[in-house]
DNA sequence: TTCACTATTGATATGTTATAACATCCGAAG
DNA sequence: CTTCGGATGTTATAACATATCAATAGTGAA
């Protein structure tokens, strides 16, 4: 497993800007279309660097005239998704960017329920002991969704 | 890890007294109050014996005169999920008998997408690899979700 | 260029999941 | 008996998500 990436990302900028490039790079390498709306879909998910709704993300892209009903949001937050940029919190109902998007993985995630901040790291869980359970079952893992809640050290600090 | 169960309970009517009962023990015992909507709602879970959602459990509910709001279904939910008789699973937005009340555990599930049985495992993923992972960022973890979505063995076989 | 094709966007409506807020009931403790 | 807290009834609405169909724009072939 890599290091969890989020709770300390010193440098936002770099990180959207390098991130937005690769995603670019991706979608002209596999001619899929990173138009405005998905771009700054996925802008915005870099910067607010926590989980957004979809509606988060909507009233955002309404302010800059880029679209106002949810189908708008949601089309956008699809494809992030299904491309690999972005993931989607089952426990929050939201959508959080990937910090390693482009690589094939199983991403696991520890949640601030406090600031709602998203670390994200990698697990082969299916190579683990679920998967032992699972094929003692008979159960083919197609997907998997791991997500740890709980408080970010900024939040514990501040509450202490 | 104990075995994942829910695939082929051979015997539903068994394991629904059996775990009404215990679930009445345990409320006995804590002072808690299994009230007729929350026995009843328990039963259906067990009987149904895969994920369903709140409204598909109010259906059953308001059939037989026990409340007709959606606010009766969630509170029952809540209540059993609180006590450890049921779980939500999030990547549903549904809920489950727990198959093992009682006992305090963490658990993992595998759905499956073509007949939304659930089986039930238990993982120590605060022990494993996400735990590492957690402690290394400084991170408190309160609560996992665990789930894996894929094909029982009875689907796989269906579609084979 | 023009055409046909496909992906994307725009727009309206609706479906699904979940909770807020407040009134009322009812049993247990004092 | 009263009072107090948990449970329920009821209304309304918030929050999350998708179906559908029309309009538009980019792409490649004739």
């Amino acid at each position: 497993m890599s290091d969890p990436i989020g709770f300390q990302c010193a440098d936002h900028g770099t990180c959207r800007t390098t991130l937005l490039a690769r995603a670019q790079a991706h979608c002209d390498s596999l001619g899929l279309r990173l138009t405005p709306v998905r771009r700054r879909t996925l802008e915005i998910l870099l910067v607010e660097h926590r989980a957004l709704g979809a509606y988060d993300v909507l009233a955002l892209l309404a302010a800059e005239g880029l679209g106002s009903q949810p189908p708008v949001a949601y089309r956008a937050l699809d494809f992030l998704v299904k491309a690999g940029f972005a993931h989607k919190i089952e426990a929050l109902n939201a959508y959080t960017a990937c910090v390693h998007p482009g690589l094939d993985h199983t991403p696991a995630f520890l949640i601030c329920r406090t600031c709602e901040t998203v670390a994200e790291a990698d697990t082969a869980l299916t190579k683990g002991r679920l998967g032992d359970a699972a094929r003692a079952a008979g159960f083919t893992i197609e997907r998997t969704v791991v997500e740890a809640t709980g408080l970010c050290p900024d939040c514990a600090d501040r509450a202490a």
